[in-house]
RNA sequence: GGGCGGUUAGCUCAGUUGGUAGAGCGUCUCGCUUACACCGAGAAUGUCGGGGGUUCGAGUCCCUCACCGCCCACCA
């Protein structure tokens, strides 16, 4: 042992994994180095994502952590697979969330906005947002976010101001910006109007009032009923429906209005539902959206009756100052008072309330700027219906929204607010008395000194000027997100480069603010949709599976669970709670104690990580990976190594085929899975004994090889889910360069090695190599070739051609190509042809067991020793072989395939056994061919694998049964009649010896009477295992055991034979379906046979 | 009033194109085997919300009902 190399190398790794130091090392490490800015210049394929930019005033909350720990892990595998890469982060002003602050901030100070005035009110947002606005901005940065910060982005910034200044003239030019009266939410609380969008409707018990309203002429009255007591003041008219046989006879007549006695008209309007109430509405043109339109139609005046904070004004009457709410119930009295009051009904009806605000809020009629939505949204619709762009995940979402862009309204985008961007609008107030008006000419100009000039062309030389003192709304700004942060509308690198970017992950709650406003603005303004993807993901509800709040107050502070666990632990355990598509996730949280079962678990995953490499580390006698080399296929790779290096290949394209389509939680579980249990539990502890070798002994060193390169594969797989610990592990085991980062990795390609023969591929991988930073040139054509295997394939070339009819199968399976099929194996019916004489042959010659060892013969080489040896493997292997022939005949009648794979594989073919191609082939799917009824290539690895894995379980199982001391050797016996079984048993003995404590492990075909006598046992597949008990056993807890296993197994018997007794099942189910049936009943029924054969012999 | 999602082991959730029900946590029994007790080994647990239907076969497809949750909507 070369103790001071590792001791070098594993400096005091204590045995706990320790979070905050390491986080903070790297994140620094990372920001400090710029390692994630992005470079256009170097070329490559571009992988953008912008940031849904948080709120200014904003926190840290869950929902930040669980979207930003989606888009990391999707941005650090994309650098790592090799893509030019940026992720643009940033902030948005937050428009009325900043003006609540600081008209709350001066209230406490006793004094307003108005008195303050502009400019000293701006200064002071600003000052705000510098003390406060980087909150948000460096928590962000404790969840170790791989974002270009030098590209950080605020919309109020001096280039995205540019940019707001450019869309909003490029609109009102066209036309599709206008400033008119019309009705719109007003929020008292914050004095503005708010869009649709901000409005939210609750659900509240109210009341519905009856009211009388005598006709003028005194013949009658008529009943209207009103949520909205206080909005009768505003009354110009009382509507019917025009078919109502009721009331047709008063259409026209007039009313004279309660109170304020303003005599009102009695119309028609088909909006009236005659079956609801009494089928007569009072009509407030002012303050009722639908009365609006009625207004319109009928040239009913408009009275406003409110004043902006809510109070009421002069138009009502002698409730004139008072608030609206006040104003309600005097109303109330009042005409109950008069009589006029027919009834009062308890009332469940829906309030529209001010988002922000917090109050109800109320349409009223004011003159504002509005954004003519139909064309654009004509044109976002277009590239939805025609390119289904964008593209939803999960794809539900497109159809919602489809829906709201084809009803949307026109977006009002002033708000009567300070922070924000002023509209560059000014108006010639000396036309107008020095005032504001509704008529008050104006010109829209990028900058006053504009303004000034299109002014005095039209106006004169003497004209005044007044800029609008309203704000656009923030998503204005927002909608330009996508573009403007990436310089537009300069035409920058970036934006030719970066644009359209990726992907857009975000919550379904912003589809409607955001989502739909970027697609609207880009399509109009770029022509194009600013992402391919939108990935919406679910919301983290609390441990009661509440929607977190700041109202509820229920929200878990994510920063507490990452000084508690790790981010690494955080983000890894929002990732695997996300599964299928955009569901919502719960996080389990003890509140009294602030812990997290679920996060620890992913603390704990993040400890055995930990200490699986620290396991590593401390048997590679200091040396890296890379001064390992990779696993060589030699013959001191054992089965151990090629099984883990075979799961770690289809970890490899599971995981990026999950990554790939969002399938974040899935990979996240699978690579759990695969280090805890296949690397840790199995794999680490079956090489134990081999690193015990000597140093330098081929065994011990194709361990080290192996427990190398699979852990250096994971710590890249699972970068992009945990980016702290592996970064940290990763430079300890490849002793790398303070300047370089696992970040910056090539994400690993599968090799496929370690397949049945136990070569292994030797060429250097096609490596992606990551764009960010300096650390290298790119490759774009790394990925593509990654993407398209067939190519590393093709490339891996001479080396791999041993095991050419491996990567061939796997190759066709993984792509369905069946057409390879037939024309590969044009060449082998030859060889088929030679295999049957062959094997004719060889049957007919006497002793061929041992004349065919002896002979050595060494044409038929490997495949004679698997197949030909035995007489009973002959048999079946015939029937295969004939099963075959029948198969590739009938694939080269219907056969059509493509030149270039026929070509590649036949030149493949010439270089190698035909024979060996068609054991191979039969592992291909055939859906059209009955497979014949006995198996006869060896067993894949994994299978064999498996089998062993089951009988250690099932001796453990056993010895724990039979309460055999845990340190106590034994002796086992296994019996299988399939051959096949005892190869892979054979093979894994060692294996079986060491994980489940056996001194002798005996392999057999036939039990001898001995090995009957007093023993426990149990099955598993076809295998009986055996242990024989040299003293007394239990015999009671042995037959119960044995009734037991007996139950469950003559279940399955039960359930399978009666399915196989079914002829309908049998004639018309898959064929291949009954095929495993059949075989699953042999299994079942010799299972049953060995445990009663064992009952009765108790 | 429309639309969408959910209902599977005590808890939180997986379950790909229909083909013998899975994971994590928790529980129980063993165990300090020199990576890890934030660990290891073993075990138990489900008429897959109810009811119909299609099918040889349904957690998986269709219909229907129930409950939970969300979104949209101008019923005063």
């Amino acid at each position: 042992m070369t103790e001071t190399l590792s001791a070098a190398t594993t400096i005091n790794l204590p045995s706990q994994y320790e979070p905050s130091a390491t986080e903070a090392k790297w994140q620094g490490a990372w920001e400090q180095t710029q390692a994630f800015k992005a470079n256009p210049s170097q070329g490559g394929e571009p992988y953008c994502i912008v940031i849904p930019p948080p709120n200014v005033t904003g926190s840290l909350h869950m929902g930040h952590a669980f979207e930003s720990a989606l888009i990391d892990t999707l941005v650090r595998y994309h650098r790592m697979r090799g893509r030019n890469t940026l992720w643009l982060p940033g902030t948005d002003h937050a428009s009325i969330a900043v003006s609540t602050i600081i008209d709350k901030q001066l209230k406490a100070e006793g004094t307003t906005r108005q008195e303050v005035g502009r400019e000293a009110y701006l200064n002071r947002a600003w000052q705000w947002k510098a003390e406060s606005g980087g909150t948000i901005v460096n928590q962000l940065r404790r969840l170790g976010v791989s974002v270009d910060w030098s590209r950080e982005r605020f919309t109020m910034d001096e280039g995205l101001s540019q940019a707001v200044l450019e869309a909003f003239i490029r609109l009102y030019e066209e036309g599709l910006i206008y400033r008119g009266n019309y009705m719109v939410n007003w929020c008292p609380a914050s004095q503005s109007a708010v869009s649709d969008l901000e409005v939210e409707n609750k659900e509240i018990d109210g009341h519905l009032w009856h009211f009388r309203y005598p006709l003028s002429d005194g013949s009658g009255s008529v009943v209207v009923a009103t949520t909205r007591p206080e909005t009768m003041l505003g009354d110009t008219g009382v509507a019917v429906n025009p078919n109502d046989e009721r009331y047709s006879h008063l259409i026209g007549k007039m009313l004279k209005l309660p109170i304020l006695e303003r005599e009102i008209p009695i119309f028609a309007d088909e909006l009236v539902d005659p079956t609801f109430g009494t089928g007569c509405v009072k009509v407030t043109p002012a303050h009722d959206p639908n009365d609006f339109e009625m207004g319109k139609r009928h040239n009913l005046p408009f009275i406003n009756i409110l004043n902006k904070d809510g109070t009421l004004n002069e138009n009502g009457g002698p409730f004139e100052g008072m608030d609206r709410f006040e104003a309600r119930q005097a109303v109330v009295d009042w005409l109950q008072g008069d009589g006029a009051v027919v009834e009062i009904e308890e009332y469940k009806h829906t309030v529209p309330y001010s988002d922000r605000g917090k109050v109800p809020v109320e349409p009223l009629i004011s003159t504002q700027w509005f954004v003519k939505i139909e064309p654009l949204a004509q044109r976002t619709l277009a590239f939805l219906d025609e390119e289904q762009s964008p593209h939803f995940v999960p794809e539900r979402w497109a159809k919602v929204y489809r829906d709201w862009l084809a009803n949307l309204k026109d977006w009002c985008i002033s708000r009567q607010l300070w922070w924000g961007h002023q509209i560059p609008a000014w108006y010639a107030i000396s036309e107008t008395e020095g005032e504001v008006r509704d008529n008050t000419p104006f010109v829209v100009a990028k900058t006053e000194e504009e303004a000034k000039a299109k002014a005095i062309a039209q106006f004169g030389e003497q004209v005044q000027l007044k800029q609008d003192d309203d704000v656009l709304d923030t998503w204005f700004s927002s909608g330009l997100w996508p573009f403007s942060t990436l310089g537009w509308p300069e035409q920058t690198q970036d934006l030719a480069f970066y644009y359209p970017t990726a992907t857009l992950v975000t919550g379904f709650d912003i589809i409607f603010f955001w989502v739909a406003r970027m697609t609207l603005m880009a399509s109009h303004f770029t022509g194009q949709i600013p992402f391919k993807d939108v990935y919406i993901h679910g919301l983290v509800r609390d441990e009661n599976n509440k929607k977190m709040s700041k109202s509820a107050n229920n929200g878990i502070d994510p920063l507490l669970l990452i000084d508690k666990y790790g981010t690494d632990a955080l983000r890894y355990t929002l990732i695997r709670e996300v599964a299928g598509a955009g569901q919502d996730i719960r996080l389990e949280y003890n509140r009294a104690a602030d812990e997290s079962k679920s996060v620890e678990a992913s603390r704990n995953f993040a400890n055995k990580l930990w200490n699986a490499s620290r396991f590593v580390l401390l048997n590679l006698d200091g040396k890296t990976p890379a001064q390992l080399g990779k696993p060589q296929g030699n013959d001191s790779t054992e089965l151990a190594d090629q099984w883990i290096l075979t799961r770690f290949d289809r970890l490899v394209d599971q995981t990026c085929d999950q990554i790939d389509h969002y399938g974040l939680g899935e990979a996240a579980k699978a690579l759990y899975e695969f280090i805890w249990s296949d690397f840790c539990d199995w794999y680490i502890e079956l090489v134990k004994p081999r690193l015990r070798q000597p140093e330098g002994t081929p065994t011990r060193i194709a361990a080290q090889q192996t427990l190398a390169y699979v852990l250096e594969g994971i710590l890249k797989l699972l970068h992009p889910f945990m980016p702290h610990i592996t970064e940290e592990i990763w430079h300890t085991l490849t002793q790398a360069e303070a300047h370089q980062f696992l970040a910056l990795q090539p994400y690993p390609v599968a090799q496929n090695v370690g397949l049945a023969t136990p070569t292994i591929s030797l060429e250097s991988e096609p490596s992606p190599e990551p764009t960010n930073a300096d650390t290298s040139a790119s490759g774009p054509s790394s990925y593509a070739a990654y993407q398209a295997p067939a190519a590393s394939l093709a490339q891996t070339g001479l080396t791999l051609l041993s095991d050419w009819p491996d990567l061939l199968s796997r190759f066709i399976l993984r792509y369905q190509s069946e057409l390879l099929i037939a024309l590969l194996v044009g060449s082998a019916l030859i060889a088929i042809a030679i295999s049957d004489a062959v094997i004719s042959t060889l049957n007919a010659i006497p002793f061929l067991e041992t004349i065919l060892e002896g002979l050595g013969l060494i044409y038929l080489g490997q495949f004679a020793y698997k197949n030909l040896l035995w007489s009973d493997k002959r048999t079946v292997f015939l029937r295969s072989l004939s099963a075959e022939k029948a198969k590739i005949l009938k694939s080269i009648r219907e056969g059509s395939a493509s030149d270039t794979q026929t070509a590649q594989s036949e030149s493949l073919l010439e270089e190698n056994s035909a024979v060996k191609a068609l054991q191979r082939l039969r592992n291909i799917k055939s859906h059209d061919e009955p497979l014949p009824p006995i198996a006869t290539e060896p067993l894949d690895i994994e299978t064999q694998f498996t089998l062993i894995i089951d009988t250690i379980r099932t001796i453990r199982n056993l010895r724990q049964e039979a309460s055999i001391k845990p340190g106590l050797l034994i002796d086992v016996v296994l019996q299988s009649e399939n051959g096949r079984e005892r190869q892979a048993l054979q093979a894994g003995q060692t294996y079986i010896q060491d994980l489940a404590k056996v001194a002798n492990l005996t392999i057999t075909e036939q039990l001898t009477e001995d090995a009957q006598k007093q023993t426990m046992v149990g099955v598993t597949g076809t295998v009986q295992v055996l242990i024989p008990l040299a003293g007394v056993i239990d015999i009671d807890a042995l037959r119960a055991k044995l009734e037991k296993d007996l139950a469950k197994v003559d279940k399955e018997v039960q359930s399978f034979s009666g399915r196989l007794q079914n002829e309908k099942f049998v004639s018309q189910a898959p064929p291949e379906v009954v095929q495993v049936a059949r075989e699953s009943l042999a299994e079942a029924e010799l299972q049953c046979k060995i445990l009663r054969d064992r009952l009765n012999r108790l």
